[in-house]
RNA sequence: CGGAGCGUGGCGCAGCUUGGUAGCGCAUUUGCUUUGGGAGCAAAGGGUCGCUGGUUCAAAUCCAGUCGCUCCGACCA
């Protein structure tokens, strides 16, 4: 392709919408404008960035056995109401009639429309498994959209689906679609971890997230240095094993004022107490019932695993009236002892004594507190976000704490689907059995600015060679001189025909200007034809990702293009080892 | 939805407090010069100041409403 027949607009100051890195170069690239909020247009850059995404993606699920289908992005009421989540999908939902106002909504994923079209043909376990997937665009009428193309409200997606007769064959589609997406990460060029997961709303019984690893990422994840083990800040359990030596005496319990302090660390400071010694007390509100959570001062409740371990829908901090109502005191002294709601306490408090935590009471905090000989535990739980002093459940090594791009998760799914919607076969005795899913999605979207969040430097994006809208820029720096002119041409219809894709900056700019470009279009490969190194014979070459520069010799210059392309390449291949 | 902020030529911003001629940089057009890391000079074009209503002799500026966008929280690929 030629610069100066393409569709670019570079910009050289960031537009005042976008905050995050991948967004701000996204704009300023010519890769994406926004129509409007978490709406964009991909630009022939942009588009050609999915392409290649979705590219190494058709690959792979074909290695694993998953065919291609397209369904409809518009689907009837009916089929949503049939699996229960008309009612329990929420406002994310889009919903509309149309003019024989009939129910429909937009797409946010295709459970339904997939499990229906499935039990309208499979009738006998000879036709599982079916594995099928798309790529298609998404629409979820997100609460915040933001951060550009991370979390769009229309965004483009791979969803695939997986049905088989035997919980057995399940398990083997999912790990296949696992280990088919393990190989697409890594073919385009990314550092990701698969990481443990909570399955949310879409429900099911175990799931993965892969998550690219980048500062700006929304999650957090722990990972052990000397096993395997991954997981999610919101999954990961904590490996608690009781002390075993008996606790220590505890002084009887005493009601202390203090004034004012309605946090830890007021409380740790004017007691004299560390924070690990305070009962932090926190009133939720599970599906709208109150539970008292109790956790270690320096310690957080994980409420992902509050609202699994209460089998609620939805749990939130109950509000300064509730709590009052609750406790008869203002926030910030709640406390365990004689209060009569459920109270989930934190393992690891087991292990300790004489600890201080709120008294109910303005003001008033209890001192001595045994929490067996005190309180009223209703049970004792995996309640609170895993910290970096934690060991590694699995293997007891040591953690670290990251955080990452949620760009796919797996699910395996069960018959949560499959029940509600009547999705059944026979099995080879003849009897009825409803088959078995698994699902399995990809932002596709989502990967293109994941790629420049972790991969970009003060000029510009760097592309890993797989994402990168083209293998290589040629950069033509003076059109109208003839030699410099003939030279670039030449060496772009070389490159051309033998299969690399190129970019030609044939504009009539000033080379500052194509210089400029060709960092912030951060395609992996730039070639710079002037008339300085046609003097001595060479065209210059620099590597995006190191910024090493070179010279090729413009007589073997196929022989040498490749020999620095495989280099570069090799640069991006230790990079992500 | 709760909290914070922003809307002024294509882009980035100033002006608003204290009402009175709409301004700067970039980009665009033309000419000349320049030509290896976002060129210089000269000239030119382009804005109902988000929208509606109000106050006023007079509103970008003050008031009310409304729409849109961004950021912080609950959601998720």
């Amino acid at each position: 392709m030629r610069f100066s027949q393409c569709y670019i607009p570079t910009l050289k100051e960031t537009p005042a919408e976008a905050e995050v890195v991948s967004h701000k170069l996204l704009l300023r690239a010519g890769m994406v404008r926004k129509l409007t909020s978490g709406m964009y247009t991909y630009l022939p850059l942009g588009l050609r960035v999915l392409d290649k995404i979705s590219r190494v993606i058709r690959e792979e699920m074909a290695t694993a056995g998953y065919q291609e289908l397209l369904m409809p992005m518009v689907q009837p009421a009916d089929l949503w109401k049939e699996s229960g989540r008309w009612e329990h999908y929420g406002k994310e939902l889009l919903r509309f009639r149309d003019r024989n106002d009939r129910e429909y909504c937009l797409g946010p994923t295709h459970e339904e429309v997939i499990t229906d079209l499935v039990r309208g043909e499979v009738r006998s376990y000879r036709q599982l498994p079916v594995r099928l997937y798309q790529i298609q665009t998404k629409f979820r009428d997100e609460i915040r959209p933001r951060f550009g193309l991370m979390r769009g409200r229309e965004f483009v997606m791979k969803d695939g689906y997986s049905f088989d007769a035997t919980a057995e064959g399940a398990e083997k589609s999912y790990w296949e679609c696992h280990a088919a997406y393990k190989r697409i990460f890594q073919r385009l060029g990314l550092r990701f971890r698969p990481v443990e997961a909570d399955s949310g709303s879409i429900g099911g019984n175990f799931s993965h997230e892969f998550m690219v690893l980048a500062e700006a990422g929304e999650d957090t994840i722990a990972f052990c240095h000397d096993c395997e083990y991954a997981a999610n800040v919101e999954r990961a359990e904590i490996r608690h094993q009781a002390l075993g030596t008996p606790r220590d005496a505890c002084p009887p319990a005493e009601c202390v004022p203090t004034p004012g302090a309605h946090t830890v660390e007021d409380v740790s400071a004017m007691l004299g107490v560390p924070a690990s010694s305070v009962v932090k007390t926190l009133i939720f509100l599970a599906d709208g019932k109150p539970v008292a959570v109790l956790v270690r001062g320096d310690r957080e409740v994980n409420d992902v695993k509050l609202k699994n371990l209460c089998h609620a829908q939805d749990v939130q901090m109950a509000d300064a009236a509730t709590v009052i109502a609750l406790t008869h005191a203002p926030v910030g002294f709640a406390g365990p002892v004689g209060l009569d709601i459920p109270v989930y306490a934190d393992n690891e408090l087991m292990d300790g004594t004489d600890y201080v935590a709120g008294a109910n009471k303005a003001d008033s905090h209890w001192k001595h507190v045994d929490l067996y000989r005190d309180t009223r535990v209703t049970s004792w739980v995996d309640v609170r976000m895993i910290t970096t002093e934690d060991a590694c459940p699995r293997c007891g090594g040591r953690l670290e704490l990251t955080h990452g791009i949620e760009v796919g998760h797996v699910f395996m799914l069960g018959r949560k689907y499959s029940d509600a919607m009547h999705a059944t076969f026979l099995d080879e005795n003849g009897k009825e059995q409803t088959m078995i899913m698994g699902c399995y999605g990809i932002g596709v979207s989502r990967v293109a600015a994941a790629a420049i969040e972790q991969n970009h430097d003060e000029h510009g994006i760097v592309f890993p060679p797989a994402i990168a809208p083209f293998d290589c820029l040629l950069l033509n720096l003076d059109p109208r001189n003839e030699a410099v002119n003939g030279k670039a041409e030449e060496i772009y219809r070389c490159l051309q025909s033998t299969g690399v894709e190129v970019l030609l900056d044939d504009r009539e700019e000033r080379p500052g200007v194509k210089f400029k470009d060709a960092d912030l279009l951060g395609i992996p490969l730039q070639l710079v034809v002037g008339g300085k190194g046609l003097a001595k014979g060479v065209v210059e070459c620099k590597d995006r990702r190191s910024g090493t520069k070179g010279e090729l010799s413009v007589d073997n210059l196929t022989q040498a293009f490749a020999a620095w392309s495989a280099k570069v390449q090799d640069g991006w291949d230790a990079q992500q080892a």
